[in-house]
DNA sequence: AGCACA
């Protein structure tokens, strides 16, 4: 009722408790990674890992509240902060005096793991792929794959809940391998829970299902479907379908990627055809078309694993779209169709929904004008300096060494050049949020 | 970076 001193007051105040609240611990955190900072304190009894909606918080409860209060006080006074994984976790008494585990639904073992696959769609993780990481852990009897509103989800029958236990605890917030996964997926995290399910009720095989304890089940024909696009072949290799149209995702996105942006990276390899920019699973994507194949897959090596901007900002990830011809409707910063004559695109800013995607940009497109009135500048294949103008990145032209820097991260191709090799600063565009105030904006973040 | 579970 009353919003008493009373209740504030006592809200982050310290009252010591055998029980620690550490934060700021990585997503992946084990139960094992907790108990190793803090067993040098005490004897621990309980934890609880994982908790809340970003499942980067814990709790770990000391048998001997002097344990606790050593802990606390160590890296009080410490200059080294407790780390998990590199990162600094944030050390406090607990608001409770002990742990209790719930074991609510999803935590009573049984041997169907419900698992959700984060940061991907249904078509990104084959149930091959799902198979395969879960069968290290012993027989699997049936896979069912659905999505729902969490994402894409994935039940998986063991055996017993021994097995499914082992698997769910060795995989729980981890990640499928990279080499397994589409080029365009960063990562996609495990989060598993125990199912109520004893025995999955399997009608065919399909892309969706599988139950390996039958293999005389009928196929569904939209297994056939399945088999048209796998994702991996049957000797385990990458089987990319290519396609003039690549699929982009767009990694560590800071600042804006506009089509503008985009179709000044993509057509250094080529005259660009059409843009799209949407959303998926809380990441960007895009589509950027080519007229054939081999200029997309010359850009599509080129860009693969590099960043927009200096710095790991807005890194590509490309992969071929099952598209062959985008339905470009709008004319905005997120769609563009180069090949349009002007008057469809002035038909088009009057379309609905190109109007309200206009207001939502706050970076006008400088090139956007130029085009519109000549449809054959929209056709220029590749480098022209013009097309800059008003913009103040400094830009490699095609055919001088690569005009992207190198990504800092090991996932980077090996065959790239050097990062520091040549002159490999990034493009920039203007109006960079993050840019400080009062600077110019032509300085790469970093500078 | 700021408290789970029913």
């Amino acid at each position: 009722m009353s919003t008493s001193s009373g209740q504030t007051q006592f809200r982050y105040t310290q009252t010591p408790s055998k029980v620690l609240h550490l934060r700021n611990l990585p997503w992946e955190c084990t139960e094992e990674e907790l108990v190793e900072i803090c067993k040098p304190f005490g004897k621990i009894v309980n934890t609880k890992c994982n908790v809340g909606a970003n499942r980067n918080q814990a709790f770990v409860e000391f048998a001997d509240l002097n344990q606790a209060i050593s802990m606390v006080s160590y890296y009080a006074s410490s200059s080294e902060p407790a780390q998990v994984r590199g990162k600094t976790v944030y050390i406090q008494y607990s608001n409770r005096h002990e742990i209790v585990n719930n074991r609510s639904m999803g935590d009573v073992a049984g041997n169907v793991l419900l698992v959700t696959i984060e940061g991907v769609e249904a078509g990104d993780v084959s149930i091959d792929v799902i198979h395969l990481v879960f069968s290290a852990f012993g027989f699997v009897h049936k896979i069912a794959t659905f999505e729902k509103a969490a994402g894409f989800q994935a039940l998986i029958q063991f055996t017993d809940a021994e097995t499914a236990s082992a698997a769910r605890n060795a995989l729980d917030g981890r990640s499928i391998p990279r080499y397994l996964l589409p080029e365009h997926v960063n990562a996609c995290h495990l989060r598993i829970s125990f199912s109520a399910h004893t025995d999955l009720n399997i009608k065919f095989q399909s892309h969706r299902s599988r139950d390996y304890t039958n293999p005389y089940l009928p196929v569904n024909a939209s297994a056939i479907e399945g088999t048209l696009q796998p994702a991996l072949g049957p000797d385990g290799q990458k089987k990319e379908h290519e396609s003039n149209v690549l699929l982009a995702s767009i990694e560590n996105m800071q600042y804006a990627v506009t089509v503008d942006v985009l179709h000044t990276v993509f057509s250094a390899f080529g005259t660009v055809q059409k843009i799209a920019i949407f959303e998926k699973n809380g990441g960007m994507q895009a589509l950027i078309q080519y007229p054939d194949i081999n200029t997309a897959a010359v850009a599509k090596e080129a860009l693969e694993g590099h960043c927009i901007y200096d710095g790991g900002y807005c890194k590509l990830h490309l992969s071929y779209s099952r598209h062959t011809d985008l339905n470009v409707k709008a004319h905005n910063d997120r769609s563009r169709d180069y090949t349009l004559p002007e008057a469809s695109i002035l038909a088009m800013q009057h379309m609905p929904g190109a109007a309200s995607a206009a207001t939502t940009s706050w970076q006008s497109p400088p090139m956007y004008g130029a085009m519109a009135q000549n449809p054959d500048r929209a056709q220029m294949p590749a480098w022209d300096p013009s097309m800059q103008a008003g913009r103040p990145a400094a830009y490699m032209p095609p055919g001088s060494t690569y005009p992207y820097a190198p990504p800092p991260y090991s996932g980077a191709p090996s065959n790239q050049a050097p990062m520091g090799a040549g002159p490999q600063r990034m493009p920039m565009y203007g109006n960079q949020p993050a840019s400080p105030a009062g600077m110019p904006t032509t300085s790469p973040p970093g500078y």
